[in-house]
DNA sequence: AAGAATAGCAGTACACTGTACGCCGTGGCA
DNA sequence: TGCCACGGCGTACAGTGTACTGCTATTCTT
């Protein structure tokens, strides 16, 4: 993770140098046309300033860069699984050695950290569209995009180790704030909803993957949950009540289909909204 | 799973049996006393029960069970880790053989799952314990202790697998419910409810680990994050204007205070309740 | 234009994982 | 006594992440 963060800053840093040489350059440039003397003086400003990119020019140029490996590792995972992600896998699908990728990477961890950043671009708004200016509104349209790419890419949740912070995460936070400008509401209480409204997202995709996955043959699961049921009633008071009630068939197919009901997601995120603002304090 | 349904269910079908079983035996010993011949009768009746528990009595004695075996299991991953959980270094502490294990358990997934439910023991509310009667207090009472739980065992957030439903979970569902007794809401409503705060109380583990474990020395993300904003300002917008009003060290500092701050969790939990308590319809 | 340097690239090896297979020894029954 | 079902477990195998160590291609130097 250091040197990940260390290579990406000297990296960004060169890009923008480079940038603002080119820029230079060009001005320069234009006014070189009348005075030749002053392209001595841009050749030497130029030399001057190699020390920084030389390093770059000096090298082999790389097969691939993160941003290659990250793609094709969400590639694997969505087409085959995220156990299937593993580093000769990924190599393969690279057409290199297995070896090669740890030129790109640390560690395989390090990697994963690149998914999730990469996955984050996916949450982000592209740059055309705009943030809608009523908060709730705005706030609410993040939340369904974080919810879609949970959706696409079920696996992320399956990423353990600390994803840090990435420049993706960031942007999400940041547009998260953006959503935010219409809410009059101390820095506090904004932080409170940023998180928790994340909070809630992963939290609801990781419940809703794992339903998705427990579907075993739904009359066996009745049965099952009626053998648990009828093992002691004293244990499961409001449940025997309920089966009592309704019978555990009934019972069931109600939890089921309420469990992935399309509309849950929308519904309860605007209660908790609702709750937020009633709750604010004014700064 | 499908395997370990049927074994428990089995198991406590006989357990119930005996038990039975053995109530019925007092009773008719007592008759006995007076009457011989009752007791010949009651000596069949056992020959015939006896084809169910003879299974049991017939094998030879296993030296574990499944309940040992999570156990050992989460001891290990307490004091070691979660990667630290194999099946070798399990069977190790149980002084068995590695494949001991599969006795017990079909494959590893399994074991997690009856690890899962051994900690959703741990949240559920022992049986002297009364709930609240007002819903509010007896709600936040469960997520307290669910949160609680997930934060003595977070890596319980790390088992990818289905970790289905266990008699544990079902337990804990049905306290919720129990919880929402003084609540008047419809069926669905209720479990809306009760499934937002299990969501939300996850979503705030997976968070709270996560930022737990990314704290590199801050200095070094202030360092980080301010490379990545000046990298371009016109990407973070929000972030550049709070970092020209206050300051990056300052904004990161109070993030990052805000992050692992106490009341947060009960604090958002209240707003959650109270925007659903508006939004209820009373069937 | 040829050599040198240095980076990217990759093969091999090792310690580890989960688990399929098959043998061993024990215990209760006939 | 022998039988035999079953708990226990040693071995083996395919697969993992990655440390180590050369090879090779490309760029700069001369």
């Amino acid at each position: 993770m250091r040197q990940f963060v260390i290579d990406k800053t000297t990296e960004k840093i060169n890009a923008k140098i480079n940038a603002k040489v080119e820029k230079q350059a060009t001005k320069v440039a234009l006014k070189t046309a009348q005075h030749v003397e002053t392209l001595d003086r841009l050749a030497a400003h130029l030399e001057t300033i190699d020390v920084w990119t030389r390093a770059d020019r000096n090298m082999r140029k790389p097969r691939f860069n993160r941003d290659d490996i990250a793609a094709a590792a969400i590639r694997i995972a969505d087409a085959e699984g995220f156990e299937a992600v593993s580093m000769r896998r990924l190599a393969a699908e690279l057409d290199a050695g297995t070896m090669t990728l740890y030129h790109y990477v640390r560690t395989k961890d390090e990697l994963l950290t690149l998914v999730f950043d990469a996955l984050m671009g996916e949450v982000a708004l592209p740059p055309g569209q705009r943030i809608p200016r009523e908060w709730r509104a705005a706030i609410t349209l993040i939340a369904r995009r974080s919810r879609d790419a949970l959706r696409r890419h079920p696996w992320i949740l399956d990423i353990t180790d600390d994803p840090s912070i990435g420049p993706n995460a960031m942007r999400h936070f940041d547009q998260s704030w953006q959503a935010l400008a219409s809410l009059d509401a101390s820095f506090e209480d904004k932080l409170d909803l940023i998180t928790v409204v994340d909070e809630y997202v992963f939290g609801y995709c990781l419940h809703e993957r794992n339903n998705l996955k427990d579907n075993p043959k739904d009359a066996e699961m009745v049965d099952y949950i009626g053998a648990l049921l009828v093992d002691d009633e004293a244990e499961y008071p409001a449940l025997a009540g309920m089966v009592a009630d309704m019978g555990l068939p009934r019972l069931w197919s109600r939890i089921h289909t309420h469990g992935r009901g399309a509309g849950r997601f929308d519904r309860n995120l605007a209660r908790l909204l609702a709750g937020f603002e009633a709750s604010i304090t004014r700064p």
